[in-house]
DNA sequence: ATTAAATACATAAGAAAATTATGTATATTT
DNA sequence: AAATATACATAATTTTCTTATGTATTTAAT
């Protein structure tokens, strides 16, 4: 688990991009992917995560689809075309900033890793 | 310039790597050589910087220097043994974390770059 | 000589983003 | 039958940063 002070600021980049390549997700999943994906060093919490997708949702960036499972409603999100573009400039931005914080950390890129 | 969520929990590994490198520097000169480094990219306000720089000496990680220029003070801030650690760890960490973010996000090393 | 810009610190108010805690309810496994 | 997993939600608090403001000295420009 990395401590909570780095992960800061990562959580939409990480959603939209997931979105963008799954197509459609909801929630639950979402936090049981990123863990599973990185071995338990990111786990998204709820708290964090459903305010998230409710304001990236009222924001034209997420559009909801729901479905039920039995009784139990399950709720699928997926990029608006916006939505789309905006995962695009994240991770974008994203790669880009980890360049210029490698320069200035003085991290090398790791040998026997190409 | 980033957007401020994207640069959100790097101040302080930012600024411990630096001491390490530089033995001592005082606030100013952190966010001016930050700014530099980064070709404005990154521009450390000082809102957030003298209370970070305040918090870590108050819990034993930089240890202050003053010196005086003229009438005018400068606190030139280095590394504890503690923060030495600190700081190595704290790189490590993000190094870390940013193969993992390459993992999650699908962010492949660039070409032409090695 | 005066003004503007740069140097160098500090802190307070507010916003943003997360953590922690709690709650509801259904479905599945032991 | 009880425990765990699924699936949502939100409120209180904390952390971290931005924005705004303040003081004071020194240097550069007009």
């Amino acid at each position: 688990m990395y401590s909570s002070e780095l992960i800061k600021g990562t959580l939409k980049t990480v959603v939209l991009n997931l979105l963008k390549e799954e197509g459609k997700m909801y929630g639950y999943e979402i936090t049981n992917r990123v863990k599973e994906m990185t071995s338990g060093k990111i786990q998204i919490t709820e708290g964090a995560l459903y305010p998230t997708l409710h304001s990236l949702e009222k924001n034209g960036v997420l559009e909801i689809e729901k479905q039920y499972i039995g009784k139990r409603v399950r709720k699928y999100y997926k990029l608006t075309e916006t939505g789309k573009t905006q995962a695009v400039e994240r991770v974008n931005e994203f790669a880009d900033f980890m360049e210029t914080m490698k320069f200035l950390l003085g991290i090398e890129p790791k040998l026997g890793n190409a």
